[in-house]
DNA sequence: CGAAAAATTGAGAAAGGTCAACGGCTGTGG
DNA sequence: CCACAGCCGTTGACCTTTCTCAATTTTTCG
């Protein structure tokens, strides 16, 4: 189960949950379950392990002193979470949507004892996560509020997206507080910008986490995507 | 020289330039020596090569289609830069400051070729990359243009800053647009920034490229900083 | 020394933040 | 099952910050 998926090459592009044989190495990474609003670790805290999101939503983010908080990224499954710096984590992460974890003791992989390939797994996941923040960059310092919501729909869209016919639903796991902490804006222009793309019919509001997208060149357009 | 400088544990934190004794292994990376303006490469290009940066200044940078560009990092001695993304390189890299660096071949890192502590040195930077990606969000997202110049100048002052008795030096081989570009402002709200930073007294503008920091802790309030 | 590029400064405009009020969903206890 | 409390999301009015456009000064480099 965890070594099939481990070594699928591009997990950003998996399926959001795939049940898999039993783990022919159950030693390197072992599951856990945690329900929403469970923290799995803090800024700070000893980084003993690394996780891989099998399914449900995480949330990373850091805190200044002054309470301003930017959500770093959300962990959706594929993705890996719990990159240390030195031997700390660097972030806070709590989950938005009741996660299934596979947790791989940092130890396990860095020493030589880990198997190549896992090793290389790890290695990719930490310079695709540069390269996904590195985009995140351009949204941030260089996106309008309109550019920056489309964005956001539209990569989730493309992730997580259920389509059905010439529409896509999306599941949106978190509150507009994330969304906004997330794209650099106040919960006030989130709520604004989707009303916006509403009245414009890019998208339809179901209820406050289920957005329709039913115009995914007008959201592309929006976001100037490249 | 090469090897004993790759074994140093916290590039970050170390001396801007220290003469090294010989490389005990010549083969795993070779110096080049760029002058400023040189190109190192382009988004898109084959990522062959890892650099470490010896001495000098690079810039990464980063281009949407609509022109508006967005500078990922700058490269001071101690850095690596040419993180892939899958097989290519996702910034542009040039030179600011004429540069010697250190080129290592990919492939010998990546594979199983590369010894154990050269491709642990890797992960580590890479690791240290993202951290230092993370603190980058809070001040694209969360900050006022006065503490975003303000932390740059108290960043860059900690890592590359002369102390001259209560005064620090500091050498901006960048232009305007570069610093602009960086905190996700204007070059005229960087201009304007500056200025007010000198009317307040907290530092001198000696000329455009070299700023004198005469009230570090003012500095360090102003940028809000952890 | 002079032309071109970069930096500074100013005035006006626009985007987004702040503050405040309201609406709607959820969960709990009577 | 209903009423109500509390949180979340939405909307509106106003204000602050930063951007934009333009003019001027300074620096760089041939």
């Amino acid at each position: 189960m965890y070594v099939t998926l481990i070594s699928s090459t591009d997990a950003h592009e998996g399926p959001l949950f795939t049940p898999e044989k039993p783990p022919a190495r159950p030693n390197l990474g072992c599951a856990r379950f945690l329900p929403a609003g469970a923290n799995l670790f803090r800024e700070g805290d000893e980084a003993q392990f690394l996780y891989e999101v099998r399914s449900g939503v995480l949330r990373l983010t850091r805190v200044l002193e002054n309470g301003k908080r930017q959500v770093i990224s959300f962990g959706y499954p594929g993705d890996f979470v719990g990159f240390p710096d030195g031997d700390d984590y660097h972030t806070d992460c709590d989950v938005i949507a009741s996660a299934e974890l596979i947790a791989y003791r940092r130890s396990a992989l860095e020493s030589g004892l880990g198997d190549d390939l896992t090793r290389r797994r790890l290695l990719d996941a930490a310079l695709r996560e540069i390269s996904g923040m590195q985009d995140h960059f351009m949204m941030l310092a260089r996106k309008s509020a309109i550019e920056k919501v489309a964005s956001f729909l539209s990569v989730l869209a493309e992730r997580i997206g259920l389509r059905t016919g010439a529409v896509t639903t999306l599941d949106l796991s978190m509150r507009r507080t994330d969304i906004a902490d997330f794209l650099g804006l106040t919960t006030e222009t989130v709520s604004r910008t989707l009303t916006h793309l509403r009245k414009k019919g890019v998208i339809s509001i179901e209820n406050a986490h289920t957005i329709v997208i039913r115009d995914r060149s007008a959201l592309a357009d929006a976001a100037e995507m490249e």
